[in-house]
DNA sequence: TGTACATCAGTGAACGCGCGTTCACTGATGTAC
DNA sequence: TGTACATCAGTGAACGCGCGTTCACTGATGTAC
């Protein structure tokens, strides 16, 4: 019984993955349920023993693999505060390395313009989380903490539409430059304070 | 035969508008033929005496209204410079009226991640598009040229990025805080020069 | 320990659906005499 | 001016395809005696 449910989650955990690796690389509408399963070594037909639907698959791939990506980033920060963890950030999450490889980064490039479209549980999931993930950043970066919190969620802003538009053109020199742009658009502007 | 001419060139301008309208607020897959070819008063079969496919279509709807939104702001800024000339454009872009009629703005948000997917022809198009009003825009702004474009694209970046974000996060509080955010985040980050 | 039965994770064919695209057609408009 | 024919913008049914989801099944694993 137990050895049948410790397998059964692994199973789960192996279609999250191959899920949240797909969905990174093409978008929601580009991961079907049958490659989601072939890429965990399963066929089409088990799915629907792991989870209800399509939309409960995204839903916690999204969440798992935000807060992966997020707990990193602010662990590899550390200690650092100021221009120097803003730093650490945009030049992890605006690097040549992430816009290159969408299915290790964040999922946000390949998922933001469906939840808009999406139903408002899943607006408010993400609003909350993006919330908390600002709240972290601004605590990182200095101890004020009301016009920190608004400054983080600009600094989100900028670095997720940076990184979105920078693939969107990849392949061309506006890309490199879009990235390093933004890199130090962030820099200058906690620099100055 | 003129007349005939003209008449079909009409109705490829109907055709257009309605797609732009529907890719603006659906997205390329929530933006079907047979719905385009609906909202111009036509059915299906017609459309391919006018495009000779969907992407041909979607990339000329999105030529047109990236040019006509970017064209207007500019326009709109008038002889504005410095931090007034930002300050207008973000008011504008970042505003909740831009956030809440996605059919009459810009397209990007709902398009960029399909952009990433796509060819090389349509992300060079896009690049050389959005290099231009990096350009337009910085000449807005300053009169060094050089340095000017690269803040210019890190604006583009800012304000793509929190208006996509708040389209996501509609209904939410963190919506709102998010575009004022970046207006402030903007506006003082070309206020200290 | 050995046997008969129950459970259930995973299989793979089938479903209905909406998509982009094709094509034989219709009927209003333009041309030739 | 009137008539016969050619053109061609637009129609709407049909196509193949991939999708999310369902379901009867299989066979390995766990339980009861």
């Amino acid at each position: 019984m137990t050895v049948r449910t410790e397998q059964k989650e692994r199973t789960r955990q192996d279609i999250l993955a191959s899920a949240t690796r797909l969905l990174r690389e093409r978008g929601i509408a580009g991961a079907s349920v049958a490659e989601v399963m072939k890429g965990a070594g399963l066929t089409v037909g088990g799915f629907y023993a792991h989870f209800e639907s399509k939309e409960a698959l995204v839903s916690a791939s999204l969440r798992q693999s935000l807060h992966e990506l997020w707990s990193g980033l602010v662990a590899g920060a550390g200690k650092l505060r100021g221009v120097e963890a803003v730093s650490y950030v945009v030049r992890r999450y605006l690097s040549r390395a992430h816009r290159d490889n969408p299915g290790e980064g964040c999922p946000l490039p390949a998922v933001v313009a469906d939840v808009a479209q999406a139903g408002e549980a899943v607006r408010e999931g993400l609003a909350h989380e993006l919330g908390d993930y600002a709240d972290a950043l601004a605590a990182c970066i200095t101890d004020d903490t009301a016009a920190s919190r608004q400054r983080a969620l600009a600094l989100l802003s900028l670095m997720y539409g940076g990184l979105s538009l920078a693939r969107a053109l990849k392949g061309t020199p506006v890309s490199d430059e879009i990235l390093k742009s933004c890199r130090d658009f962030a820099r200058q502007a906690f620099t100055n304070e």
